[in-house]
DNA sequence: CTAAATGCAAACAGTTTGCAGCTGC
DNA sequence: GCAGCTGCAAACTGTTTGCATTTAG
């Protein structure tokens, strides 16, 4: 609630010099996905992001959206998780979700990053134990939520059924 | 390297009963399902599955392995990693992976359990505080393989070769 | 004998790709 | 002006499903 749109500007910066460096323009579908992407933490899937991004410009393409998304995990300004069921699931790589920690609800099937979820070292010892070097440690959480069972419904299910 | 047979066994036997508690057969093709996977502790996909179960009857077809599958993930002698890449990854719920704590090699994509991964209470009282009911946790840690750094090929990426 | 299991092929969903036209620099 | 970005449609991949045939009990 405090320093969003310093962290996330500073994450659109991050891309864009990606592309630059690349020797690659910054073109009027780019800005506006990183408009959408980084106004939020939310965790989303392409459907939902196209959605956000043609709120803004009816035109763009599923495609483009995927093509960027690739760049964006490149430029390690998202990051994906492997997330609810089939569908691929990104994530901004802000501070506040150090990096992978994630909490998969059963029933509305959104994805919740954790905070700070203090991962020790312990599973990195042991993979390197088994002569592994750990690039990335990420938690998954299954669980059901308490809301949705209780009333019915929830404010991420809610937040699904607005899609389309 | 010791009560190997002995376990896997007992997850055999449970995924007869479970099919015989459904009043559904134990036929050939689930038999040999049975064999193959509860042979080895290894984590597999389902076209590894169908190499293997082809080793011993050619004519077993995908789609078969894909609806076992299915039931067995179900009778819970199986669980299910949202593994490497695409492909869904399974592990046999045998009790030296205690459920769902992975290595995702990035080099051989092979997906290797962690014994005893020691996973904190603390992730699962952080979601309860969030407002969610734990289900399950996993850990995923991605790492590199040292063995195919150093010498450019190691056993798990052999493994993957020698599929068709 | 009958319900259930199977193999095949076709259907599906999500993602990727080839290509012709459009656009930013 | 030209490289590179885009939208479209078609291709692809892993998984699921419908259906006619076979099989287990």
């Amino acid at each position: 609630m405090s320093a969003t749109s310093d962290t996330n500007d500073s994450l659109k910066e991050q891309a864009f010099d990606y592309w630059r460096s690349k020797g690659r323009g910054i073109t009027a579908v780019r800005k506006i996905m990183c408009d959408v992407i980084f106004e939020t933490n939310e965790t989303f899937n392409a459907d939902q992001l196209l959605a956000r991004v043609r709120a803004v410009d009816k035109a763009v393409s599923l495609s483009t959206v995927y093509r960027n998304l690739h760049d964006l995990v490149e430029a390690e300004v998202l990051y994906e998780l492997e997330g609810a069921d089939d569908k691929r699931v990104f994530a901004v790589a802000s501070s506040d979700n150090n990096g992978s920690s994630h909490i998969v609800c059963r029933d509305c099937k959104q994805v919740i990053p954790i905070e700070n979820p203090c991962l020790s070292i312990r599973e990195s010892a042991l993979a390197r134990q088994k002569g592994f070097s750990p690039k990335r440690i990420s938690l998954r959480l299954e669980a059901s939520c308490d809301e949705l069972g209780a009333t019915g419904h929830c404010k991420n299910h809610e937040a699904k059924d607005k899609v389309e």
